[in-house]
DNA sequence: GCCTATCATTTCGCCATCGAAACGACATTA
DNA sequence: TAATGTCGTTTCGATGGCGAAATGATAGGC
C-alpha cells in the first residue's frame, strides 16, 4: 500500500520540516541547492554538471555556482573525469552524507508526529 | 496508526517535491518564505510580524521583507489591527490559498508514487 | 592536423536577501 | 502629559544568487 497523505497532513508535514530547516539556521540552502544535494546522494553516480542541469531544468552556470557554494560548506566535492577530461564528476562527502541523513530524520520524525 | 516513512522514502519524498518546486520555476520562494506562507494558511489567525519572527526564530525585518515579496506576488495581504494600530495583521489571499493547495497536491502525489 | 562540438567555468550587470541599527507611530504607565 | 515600551518598517553595507554571454580546455569528425 502506497504512502497516502490527506491534504492537511501533506501540508503540515511540509510546513513542519521547513520550520525545522529554518530554525536550524546552520546551512541555508536554496531549493535548487537542496535538490542538487539530494539528487547526488539518492541517485546512482556518476553525476555531472550537465546531467544535473538537464534534470533540474536550469542552466549549467547555475549548477556550477550551487556546487561552489556547497563545496565551500563541505557538502560535496568535485574531481575531473579521467576518461574524458572535459567532464567533472561530483562526489559525495562524509559531511554531506550526514547532512542528508539528518534531513531524512527530520522528515521521518515530523511524519510520525502527524495527526492521523 | 501514524504516518511511518523509511529513510529512503522520506528522502525521496523530499527530493521529489523539491524537484517539482524547482522545475516549476514560477514562484521562487525561499525556505523562510515557504514556512511563513504555510504558517499563515495552516495555523489559526491572527498572524503578526512579531509572532512569525518568534516562531521562526528570525528577526522582524526578515519577516517584513518576506511579506513584502510575497505581497507583490499576491500570496498574502496585510492590514492594520484596528484595536491596536501598532500591529499589522497578515491576511490570506485567494492566490495564496491556491498556491498552498497546489503545494499540498504535489506532496500527496509524490508520496503516493513512493516505492513501498 | 583542422574544425567543430561539447563541457564546465568565469564574467558581467542586476536584483534579492541578510543582520544590525535607527526610526516613526502608537500604547501604556505614572 | 511626559517618559518608557512595543510594533513594524526602513536604512545601511555586505553577501550571494540569477540569466546571458564569453572563455578555456578537451574530444571527436573528417
Amino acid at each position: 500500500m502506497p504512502v497516502e497523505l490527506r491534504p492537511g497532513q501533506a501540508l503540515k508535514l511540509w510546513h513542519d520540516v521547513m520550520l525545522d530547516v529554518v530554525r536550524d539556521g546552520e546551512t541555508d540552502l536554496t531549493a535548487r541547492q537542496t535538490t542538487i544535494l539530494l539528487t547526488i546522494y539518492l541517485e546512482p553516480p556518476p553525476h555531472t554538471v550537465r546531467g544535473l542541469a538537464a534534470k533540474l531544468g536550469v542552466t549549467k552556470p547555475a549548477i556550477t555556482r550551487a556546487l561552489d557554494t556547497m563545496g565551500k560548506m563541505g557538502l560535496v566535492d568535485r574531481k575531473r573525469d579521467e576518461t574524458d577530461l572535459r567532464n567533472v564528476i561530483i562526489l559525495r562527502t562524509v559531511a554531506g552524507a550526514l547532512y542528508v541523513e539528518r534531513m531524512g530524520d527530520m522528515v521521518i520524525k515530523r511524519a510520525r508526529e502527524l495527526p492521523r
